[in-house]
DNA sequence: CCGTGATCATTC
DNA sequence: GAATGATCACGG
């Protein structure tokens, strides 16, 4: 059984990633001694984890690059066949009690996207996950205009959990990013405040990249195959 | 309990 | 069909 020791550099990180690229989930579970699950219903991490594992990620459920030497986050991608993203991707849970002293550029949302290595999925239901092929890696950084979206929508977002009203919020808000739960199921709670300042429970939420976002992402790095 | 990895399933 | 709200598994 393979074991990947982390990457020395980003230039070790991207040949391993792009020596991933066309094969099969099975193929690439085979190696750690694994099989992909039929489906992703009890397995929903299934491939994000089977790639750090291909990728030798350190951080694992620690609050800290995936990559931890080289600073790198990495972010699995489900894509369909033309290559567009077929889900958002959650970025960091929210810490709704300290909303209110939270500035953006030491924010856990920044940092987390300071560097992402995507990594494409084929991600429809119609195709087995043992099936499903791998794409090409993408080395990203926000663009100075990416950046300055992503902070109008944390600034609006977490100004509405820091005056209390993380109550308020839906999936609705946000033209990059949403506020949606993030929780064991709708009864999980975690300590927030209200409009004064009062102790509540809230359900637990995180940031969410929107598909239209991760899609101009890939677009503007390589065209898409078919697209 | 809170973080990580996300996708599912119902609603719009 | 796309999007929102709900949910599953695991580590520390």
């Amino acid at each position: 059984v393979k074991v990947v020791l982390p990457p020395r550099s980003e230039a070790e990180l991207l040949e391993r990633a792009n020596a991933l690229a066309g094969r099969s989930l099975s193929e690439i579970a085979a190696d750690f001694g694994q099989s992909a699950p039929a489906t992703l219903h009890r397995d929903k991490g299934f491939v994000g984890l089977l790639l750090e594992r291909a990728l030798g990620a350190t951080a694992k459920s620690k609050d800290m690059p995936d990559f931890e030497a080289l600073g790198i986050e990495l972010k699995s991608l489900p894509v369909d066949a033309r290559g567009n993203p077929v889900e958002t991707t959650f970025v960091c849970t929210i810490a709704l009690l300290d909303a209110r002293d939270a500035e953006w550029e030491r924010s856990r949302l920044r940092r987390k996207l300071a560097r992402v290595l995507w990594i494409p999925v084929l991600g429809v239901r119609e195709v087995p996950v043992p099936q499903r092929r791998v794409g090409s890696p993408l080395l990203w950084s926000p663009s100075a205009e990416e950046d300055r979206a992503l902070r109008w929508d944390w600034d609006e977002l977490m100004g509405v959990i820091g005056r209390g009203a993380v109550d308020e919020i839906t999936g609705h808000m946000g033209k990059v990013l949403q506020v949606r739960p993030k929780a064991k199921n709708g009864a999980a709670r975690r300590r927030a405040l209200d409009e004064e300042g009062c102790r509540i429970q809230a359900l637990p939420r995180g940031f969410y990249l929107r598909t239209t976002f991760t899609k101009r992402i890939l677009s503007e790095h390589y065209l898409l195959p078919g697209a």
